[in-house]
DNA sequence: CCATATTTGTAATTTTACTACATTAGTGAC
DNA sequence: GTCACTAATGTAGTAAAATTACAAATATGG
């Protein structure tokens, strides 16, 4: 919505600009406010304000209204104030799972389009997949690894920097590789995609934009994860990482069609005739 | 916002219940209809829904719906539709990481808060815990050994069958024993879960409601994943799963206190020197 | 610099929410 | 059972807010 206003705000004529302007910079205010409210303090006619609503594609003030009001109330949909030791069982729920709705949403906003699909092409283009990532990224990619797999791609997850290193050494032009670090400044998965780019493997990394990992991978995934506010493990970036993979995972199983559809059959077929196996 | 007009659905008149009711069975209907058009559907008078949002505890018809609206954009903020071959990159973000704010918001509403505060009393008052769980809640338990460990609780994850039930079998009263399985069904969970209770082990699960596991337990964290439609991996419950654990380590850190702070410290010290010495 | 198109505002209209008051229905005492 | 009283609901009018029609102003090209 926002977003949507910011794109369309050049083709609009200078008094909606205006408008525009003050909604941006005032989204919430909107929702208090009526029309004639707005129009006085943008100093703009009420049907100035129609016509921007218009513009930006909705059907008039009352429908901007509750568009944005939909917009905001997801966008912002969090407890902003951290955990503290007076907090009771309720209210840390409400604020550590609020934190992570607000991450996976920021994850969903500024997820770049484009790079997931060149990604996708890249990694339907190739026979296998590894991927890297050491400490808490080591269990994204071990996640990671049996998402893909089940879709019938040979795959593999290594978390440990001597391992790391030396499946980087072995891989080829036939190889995709998915790098996972928070920081992209560890130097074994930075040693381990300089090697795999130089034996032609498609790197691709998660990772922080304008880290040294980013510089190498030919193809990035760039997550920016907010800073943790300093307590408490980096659950939001190993939830952003997941939701990168869970992406791709879907997209590139919708690439494959019915080869994926029939893998992922196959897999699921067993794990249910397992469990009823056991429970008898 | 639902749930006050349930709860306080009794207290109403009969005309307002009426209208309580219909609100509850078309929320979404409020935000596009006009007071004069619920008024003619549920057959009662303007001012008797005007009384009846009064009645719920806003101001009047009009606040009513901006916050019945944030409430619906917030906990129906999904793309509803399943993913389809045709959609493009951007339609597969929204949709997957939207199907997972959704998860999350689901358990965020579900999670029963004394049963959380029943469970971090447990979970303090050994001395150690293990975590079991297989298939893809072995990626869960992994996830959570590691974040636990981190408090200077001294805790081991376990993922397949056979060393799952050995060590079951060597827990005792001091020992708080957390299953992770998304069905509870599995017969090698029922098991150990059995064991350790007879052993005196504190023994969490956290599971579907009804399931056998959940019978065996004595403290359970029920939580009511949605069924996958069907479609890829089962990202949904493997994010509930994370998101329950997440808030009990959080929850575990502030009863904790400084040990637990003192300990946090300590870990992320050594990860960030060693960061840097590879740097160099 | 005039003609035309575009943008913006004024004022009237319509829609919508809200309020004051009247009517009806319900409840308990005798 | 009915009268008095209270609570619940509706009617009709009012105020407020959004929308529209149209006119004025501003910009644009020949």
């Amino acid at each position: 919505m926002l977003n949507r206003i910011k794109n369309i705000r050049q083709q609009l004529t200078s008094a909606e600009r205006r408008v525009a302007d003050w909604v941006i910079e005032n989204p919430n205010s909107v929702i208090n406010r009526t029309l004639a409210d707005i129009a006085s303090v943008v100093d703009v006619s009420e049907p100035t304000i129609v016509r921007f609503c218009r513009s930006i594609g909705t059907s008039g003030f009352r429908d901007f209204k509750t568009r944005l009001t939909q917009h905001l109330a997801v966008t912002e949909h969090v407890v902003h104030a951290d955990v503290s030791a007076e907090d009771d069982a309720e209210q840390i729920i409400a604020k550590v799972i609020g934190r992570s709705v607000k991450e996976l949403i920021g994850v969903q906003q500024r997820l770049n389009a484009s790079a997931v699909e060149k990604v996708v092409e890249a990694l339907i283009s190739v026979s296998r997949i590894d991927f890297y990532g050491i400490g808490a990224s080591g269990f994204v990619v071990a996640d990671a690894q049996n998402k893909f797999f089940r879709l019938g791609i040979p795959c593999n997850a290594y978390n440990d920097s001597p391992t790391i290193l030396q499946a980087a050494s072995i891989t080829n032009p036939e190889y995709a590789v998915v790098v996972v670090s928070k920081t992209g400044s560890s130097k074994t998965v930075i040693e381990a995609a300089q090697t795999a780019v130089a034996l032609g493997a498609k790197v691709i990394a998660i990772t922080s934009p304008g880290s040294a990992l980013a510089d190498i991978a030919p193809q990035n995934l760039l997550v920016d994860i907010n800073e943790d506010t300093g307590l408490y493990t980096p659950m939001s970036s190993r939830l952003a990482q997941l939701a990168v993979l869970d992406t791709l995972q879907v997209a590139v199983a919708l690439r494959m069609g019915d080869r994926g559809q029939h893998s992922l059959d196959k897999t699921k077929q067993i794990l249910s005739s397992t469990a009823k196996r056991q429970r008898r």
